[in-house]
DNA sequence: ACCTTCGGGACACCCCGTTGCT
DNA sequence: AGCAACGGGGTGTCCCGAAGGT
């Protein structure tokens, strides 16, 4: 998950700050490069400087996504470790598995759409994602570790990795059946605890 | 989940099956409507008499092979039920699960495929197929309530539910990073275990 | 150089009369599909539906011209048989010669646009014509060696090859250097008289 | 045919070898400015400093390996005259011929590939290269003369402008046919020389 | 002089879906 | 039940220009 210096250039922000409107607005599918261009105010070879392709826009839109939610991630566990209070893990991992439920979230949608893409180097990016979400998952983990709250017996990363895949799961559930079957995040949490110790 | 009466068409069958090679071999983006004219020797005005678009021929293969799942699921049931041996509901549902992982199955292709759709045709389906999916886990984890395999304190709705999304959830572990992380079955079947006392 | 009956469809014959219009205006390079599409009133996938690409639209157009001026080759050589004057075959062959000098035939310049061509497609249209061209010349020459004007110890296929050379070279100088050394045909017939005895 | 100077500038020579290179490998069509900027470590802008256009460059390429070959025409030449053996001039213009047979040279492949161009400089650079190849043709004509092998009867200027239209369609002959009605050098001298005196 | 980054737009081709005829 | 003909939108490739840095 390297070079987010590219995502200093305004016109490659600009681009993505678009096509993320887009996408929100009318899906990835419908989402065309024609409108891209003509909400840019860019043309196909602007474009095309920056990208190889739609689908790897998309992708890159995505890692910023998810790069933007990291920084917010850290500074709310540095905020509940250096404010004394009690560390209250599932609130911040709460916020993160509410934000992957929105079904509307453009980063969701995007996710989703490339999933199922031959594309090389969609595939890394998307794999990139995965890894980064799961090296989140064990610092958080770790850190409520350290202050006692989740049990030491727990392997932390099979822990991690169930954590991606249920985030994943609810994901897909929440396109599938919306407003059905509605999950707590506490059923979750006490099936995940109760399984791993 | 009706009409299953239209699969019984032979020209129909054929387009199905040819499709379902196509998928494998290329995936579904890859898969043009022209590569299915030409292997099945169809023209398109033929295809169109059967289905309304390319997503929801894709759409109904993804039925028939549901469809299908569930023909081979209901005979290991009974024939665990009439074999008077043990009933062992973990190897059904493991061999579920599997299936699930297997990427390069067509029918998990398509549904990832058709999770970034909008038709409302192809949402129905995907809604069904999920639908279908839980009736099955709630029909299978009441079995083995009956049984007393599995405890009566256990909310069988909430649980098939779990299931649903532990299962998506996988298969999308398994499209991000297929090599790393394995999970073991012997593993799931020691949370499904723990999580249902 | 079979299947000349794809030439009767209406639309077809539509497409490469503009195709040729235009290319006689403004060349091969210039002529672009849009062009085409404007003039013919065909929408790209209509002009799609009968070739496969724009070289293959030219190399089509070539054939047919081909073919065509083929018609008015056999209808000369029967009427200088059938007329009983005596048999003139230089006019004709003549002629010839002179239409591969006129650069601004549109068959000369997509002869020499598609010269420079990887498509196997093409490349195969483009060997019929020469092949048919050569034929041709057989039968002219065999034609002019029953009458007696050809002495019978000229090698017939070896004299077919070399005017195809020399018709094709011809047409390569007219395009380098079109007003200089102009060649008078009757120093043409004078060589090929020469050469034959 | 001026200015060779340019062919000095190291990075211009780099760029036209590397052009070389990719239009024997690829052809002219396939040859993209992409790949020539891969290949050569080039910048688009630092291209078009050197030249104004993709066409151009072909155009100086293909002079660069006339100039070139001149050297080593000239220098046969030159020592089939002072080592005192017997002028044997179907050697010299047989390589000369044969060079121009073959179809996979660079040289070839731009001319073939220019010969549908309207631009300007190109169609400048196409003439000069006809212009002194008549030259080098009249020159060693001129020389044969004055040593007695070819008749002083014989119409140099027309000599030299029919061994450009044999030269250029037997290199058409050769991308048409190539490996059918393989044409001897000797025939085609027998016939020449029967044919202008 | 030499080279780069950024940007523009024309173009070819692909691909899905519709229509009317048999 | 099946098909040829047709429409037209969409993507990516490609050549080139402009502005500016060294």
């Amino acid at each position: 998950m390297a070079e987010a210096s590219v995502y200093k250039n305004p016109t490659f922000r600009h681009l993505l700050a678009v096509t993320e409107e887009l996408i929100s607005e009318k899906g990835c599918r419908s989402t065309t490069l024609k409108d891209i261009m003509d909400r840019t105010g860019l043309s196909k070879g602007a474009i095309y400087h920056y990208v190889d392709s739609k689908d790897e826009l998309f992708g890159l839109l995505l890692q910023s996504k998810v790069l933007e939610f990291n920084g917010q991630f850290e500074s709310a566990v540095d905020a509940a470790v250096n404010s004394g209070y009690e560390f209250s893990p599932f609130e911040v991992i709460g916020k993160n598995f509410a934000l992957r439920q929105d079904h509307q979230d453009a980063a969701n949608q995007i996710f989703v759409y490339l999933l199922s893409q031959e594309n090389e180097k969609v595939t890394k990016i998307l794999h990139d994602v995965y890894q980064f979400g799961k090296e989140k998952g064990i610092k958080w983990l770790r850190s409520g570790q350290e202050r006692g709250v989740i049990p030491s017996s727990v392997d932390i990363n099979k822990m991690a990795v169930l954590f991606m895949v249920f985030s994943y799961g609810l994901r897909m559930k929440n396109i599938l059946a919306p407003n059905e079957d509605t999950i707590e995040l506490r059923d979750i949490f006490k099936w995940l605890l109760k399984s791993l110790t």
